[in-house]
DNA sequence: ATGAAAGCGCTAACAC
DNA sequence: GTGTTAGCGCTTTCAT
């Protein structure tokens, strides 16, 4: 009883329950144990219900590696952000994982904070694990990862910027009209001076770019323009417009507007302004950008860029699955716009 | 030369270029290159540059599924959040994905949503795919999910909360410790009338309790709490002081203070307080709960609960990778204490 | 509807 | 230091 024999020692065997024992224990073939739990429309209801059984009896848990190797499908999707707290992209995230639990997949995380070779580490990665489709925010630069993302075939989607030459699919937004709509907004506020607070990333450039070009096309040139580092907080906010101030000083500040980079960094100017005693929104406007949940309960609340983050995460998640199971999709660029809601800042 | 036989058709390949197309090209076996990869000093310094170059020359990327099905080591990891919006915890994530990925482990993240049922199904999914640790956040209550997870054997570490009987591994402090310490520092402050906000979930309710209890022991008893769903906001915060307010008239509110289960519904109450002309601190002292970044640049500044939830991350990725590699950790359950963090609020 | 055989691409184990 | 062999646990292909 007790020497259960195998008398020929196998090499290795992780010890593991595995479908071999759940066939043998329903008195089946491994292959119909298989597809009893993944195409059960294929088998009959009796041996269904003895495979089932077998499995909870035995607590088999199935090697999805295993299943990945023959089938050559992960189903596993990867997705790159900058950093995991900067939350305007998380809400996307969010979304993204959600709707791909629903549909089966499991997501890897990869933070690039904000360096081209973590990326390409990270894309590396994500190929050798064969990954069945990549999710990126912001569009990938020419160079060895995207060379290496687009040889691979997987399924790719970048979000939150658009390009007329995505490598695959595109979910984003355009965010020179961005910098443009803000800059209309304020003129037809009848401002008379501006500035921005950006945050060095390529795409608040992108915003701050537009919005003064359209300044300067309607007789306002040379903006000032605080630069504030790869991430604006408050203290960044509040610090860029003493600045600002040093600069011009505050009598000429009657109609100022400042369009930042971020909601936290529009806070931190709001704080700063109150702290000075500039009234807001009469003597300054501030508009924001991300529409975080809090900034339209606070006071002044604050008017800002809102973007459906959630929609970019789970239209994205919906083009990769299809991909991913061979179907095409249509458009493969999409271009989910934004708003400027307005709020006491302005 | 164009039909470059392979007179018997193999049944399937992905295609795609495997290690033993490098070793052909290397002049080696593919065991030889592998080590080259993986082992690389147990290889002559000649074969490793043959390899390498090779590798460069066709563009392989290995296959760590395949990998993994051969050494029972899937180099990844599994966290399961309750959401990735909460920001509190997205510190403890960012540091944990970093630290993983120096170490060369990639990380699954899952969503609980604070449902039972996706995180049983996350917990399945982890372990069908052999993840070499899992990282949770707070603990994980007796049932299915954890019964499944300590017959995997795979190491755990469970954070953000204390317990005496982890599954397995454990950082994090005592949320009973913190109500405690709260009402005990407001106390010392000489304020007399308290009241909680707090979110419906398991560790706000363990910091309201014992703040409460405290309170109760030092002669204050019945302090109203005001619960606001499973996530505060800060509208929410706004709401809940209307709440007591309607409870408590403001001319008893003189020394008043107001703990509240998380920064941005204490922002609420900050806000709705400036909305109704009731002076900070003097009339009402309020504490958050995270010390997200920017609380510390308000104004006011806001008094809050202080966690080093970066370290629980790197902490915890550093556990899991030493047990992935078959080393002991000690201790096995690490409180890494809090602070609160006195500001103007108070 | 079920099964036998043959791998998926890699590495552990054991030579030499 | 390098090679041979035999799997890891599953699914595809083809047959019945």
């Amino acid at each position: 009883m007790s020497e259960n024999s195998k008398s020929q020692r196998s090499r290795r065997s992780s010890g593991a329950v595995t479908l071999a024992d759940v066939a043998k224990l329903a008195g089946v073939a491994p292959i119909t144990a298989s597809r009893a739990l993944n195409k059960p429309e294929q088998v009959s209801a009796e041996v269904l219900a003895r495979v089932k059984d077998a499995v909870e009896r035995i607590g088999y848990v199935p090697n999805t590696m295993a299943g990945s190797l023959a089938s050559a499908k992960s189903r596993m999707m990867a997705a790159i952000v900058p950093s995991a707290v900067s939350s305007v992209f998380m809400n996307t995230i969010e979304s993204l994982n959600n709707s791909l639990f629903d549909a089966g997949y499991q997501l890897m995380l990869g933070q690039s904070g904000y360096s081209t070779q973590r990326q390409e580490m990270l894309i590396e990665s994500f190929i050798g694990r064969r990954a069945d489709g990549i999710f990126l925010i912001g569009l990938l630069n020419a160079g060895k990862g995207r060379t290496r993302l687009m040889a691979s075939g997987i399924p790719i989607v970048e979000t939150w910027d658009l390009s007329a030459t995505p490598m695959d699919m595109l979910i984003g937004f355009s965010h020179t009209e961005v910098g443009k709509s803000v800059a209309q907004y304020l003129l037809k506020q009848k401002r008379t001076a501006f500035a921005v607070i950006s945050a060095n990333d390529h795409r608040a450039a992108l915003r701050q770019e537009a919005f003064c070009k359209e300044l300067a096309g309607q007789g306002f040139g040379s903006v000032p323009v605080e630069w504030v580092g790869e991430k604006s907080t408050l203290l960044s906010g509040r610090l860029a417009l003493r600045q600002i101030l040093a600069r011009q000083p505050l009598s000429q500040f009657s109609t100022q507007a400042i369009f930042c980079s971020s909601d936290v960094s529009a806070l931190g100017v709001v704080t700063e302004a109150q702290a000075l005693g500039i009234r807001i929104p009469e003597q300054l406007a501030v508009v924001g950008f991300g529409d975080t949940p809090f900034v339209a309960d606070m006071m002044p609340s604050l008017t800002t860029v809102r973007v459906n983050g959630a929609e970019i995460g789970s239209l994205a998640a919906q083009y990769l699955v299809q991909r991913a199971q061979g179907q095409e999709v249509t458009p493969r660029i999409v271009d989910i716009g934004f708003s400027i809601i307005e709020r006491e800042t302005t």
